[in-house]
DNA sequence: CTAGATCCCAAACAATCGTTTGTTTAAGAT
DNA sequence: ATCTTAAACAAACGATTGTTTGGGATCTAG
C-alpha cells in the first residue's frame, strides 16, 4: 500500500501504529489507580508505592509512564476536569434559556465528579506550596474550567443589586463541597438532581 | 493566713498555682503555631519539625505537650470549632427572628473562620484512613457544632415543598468552600458579610 | 539473526517522617 | 543545701518517602 512512500514516513506510520498498540498499555491503568487513590487519601497520602501496588506493579516502574509523582497527578486531574468539562459542554449545547443553562451545568457538574470514583480528586484544592509549577498548573486547569460558570452567571437576567460573582461563588462552593457530606451509596437523591435543585434554590430570590 | 490549714492542702496549693504559672507556658504557643501550619497547608503536609521550628523548639520538645501529632491537631481543632461556636451562640443570643438568627449565625461562622490564621483548619475535613480514632473525634467535633445550624433551618418558615437538608448543606457547603477563593488581603467584603449574602440569596426563593 | 525500542523488575539511593531516648537546665519546695 | 519537677536540648531510632539505577524480558524492524 504505502511502500510506495518515502522509506522514512512509511517506516515510521508502521512503528507507531505498531508502538501505539503496544505503547501506554498500562499507562491508563496507572492512571486510573491513581486517580482512585488520590480521591480517596488526597496527593499527600497517596504514596506511589499504593499506587503501584494498585496498579498492580513496582514502585519505580511507574517512572517509566510518569516523570514524577506530581506530573502524574497533574495528569489525572488534567484528565478528571476535561471529562467534566466535556460532560457540562454538551449539556449545554442542548439547552437553551439562561436559568435552565446553568441548572444544566450544575447538574453536568456533579454528574461528572460523582460518575466515576477518581474524579472526585478535581475539587479538592491542592496547592503544595513547595511546588509551586504544580500548583499554578492546577490553578489553570481549575480557572479555565469555571470560567463557564462565569459566563453563564454573566448570561442570567437578574435584578441589578445582585451581586453575579457572589452568587457564582455561592454555587460553586455548594456543588464543590457536596462530596463532603454525599455518600455514594443509598443516596437519597442523584447528585445530577441535588445540583439542579441548588440552582433553583438561587433562582426564584434573584430574578429579574 | 492560711498556716493554720492542714499543712498538706495548704501545701499543694501553693504548688499548684506556681507550678500552673510556670505550667503550659509555651503550650499555646505551640497550638498557635500549629494552628497556623495545619491551616496554611494542612495535617499530611505539616511535619513536627515545621512546627517545632515556628515554635521556636526542637521536635523531640514538642512531646513533653503532646503525647503525639495527631493529638497536637486535634487540639487545635478543638479550639477552632469552640472559638466559631462561641461566636455563633454569642450572635444568636441577641437575634431573634429565625431568617435573621441564621443569617447572624452564618455572619458569625464566617467571621470566625477569617478571625485567627489558624482557625480555618477547622473547615477542611482531613480525614485519615489510617486513624479511625482521629477520624471519629474530628466528626464529633463538627457534628457538634454544625447541629446548631440544623436546628436553626428547622426553625425557619419555609414552604412545604423545600427541602430543609438541602437548604442547609448548600449554605454550609458554600460558606466553608469561600476560604478557597476570598483571601485574606485586599477583600471587597468582609466575611460576615459575604456570609449574610449568602444567606439572604437563600431567604426569598424558599420563604413561606 | 541482530539492533533497538518498550516495559517492567529488583534493589538500592538520599531525604524526611513521627517518635524515643538520655541528659541537661532552671526554678520552686522542703 | 537538698530534692523534685517542669521543660527543653541533643541525638538518634526505625520506617517511609519520592526517586534512581541497571539489567532482564519481550517484541518489532531491518
Amino acid at each position: 500500500m504505502a511502500k510506495a512512500g518515502t522509506k522514512k514516513t512509511a517506516r515510521r506510520r508502521t512503528a507507531e501504529t505498531a508502538a501505539s498498540q503496544r505503547q501506554n498499555n498500562r499507562r491508563d491503568q496507572v492512571c486510573a489507580a491513581a486517580a482512585k487513590l488520590f480521591a480517596e487519601k488526597g496527593l499527600a497520602e497517596t504514596s506511589m508505592r499504593d499506587i503501584a501496588a494498585a496498579a498492580g506493579m513496582l514502585p519505580g516502574s511507574l517512572y517509566w509512564h510518569f516523570p514524577s509523582k506530581y506530573d502524574l497527578f497533574l495528569q489525572v486531574h488534567a484528565e478528571a476536569a476535561g471529562q467534566i468539562a466535556q460532560r457540562v459542554d454538551a449539556a449545554l449545547k442542548e439547552t437553551v434559556g439562561p436559568w435552565e443553562r446553568l441548572e444544566a451545568a450544575a447538574a453536568a457538574h456533579m454528574a461528572g465528579m460523582f460518575e466515576k470514583e477518581g474524579t472526585v480528586a478535581l475539587l479538592q484544592p491542592v496547592f503544595p506550596d513547595d511546588k509551586p509549577e504544580l500548583s499554578a498548573r492546577l490553578r489553570e486547569q481549575r480557572d479555565a474550567y469555571e470560567a463557564r460558570f462565569s459566563a453563564l452567571v454573566e448570561a442570567l437576567p437578574l435584578a441589578p443589586d445582585v451581586d453575579r460573582r457572589l452568587l457564582r461563588l455561592m454555587l460553586l462552593g455548594s456543588l464543590n463541597w457536596s462530596p463532603h457530606w454525599l455518600k455514594t451509596g443509598a443516596r437519597r437523591r442523584s447528585p445530577a438532581e441535588i445540583g439542579r435543585a441548588f440552582v433553583r434554590m438561587l433562582r426564584q430570590s434573584s430574578e429579574a
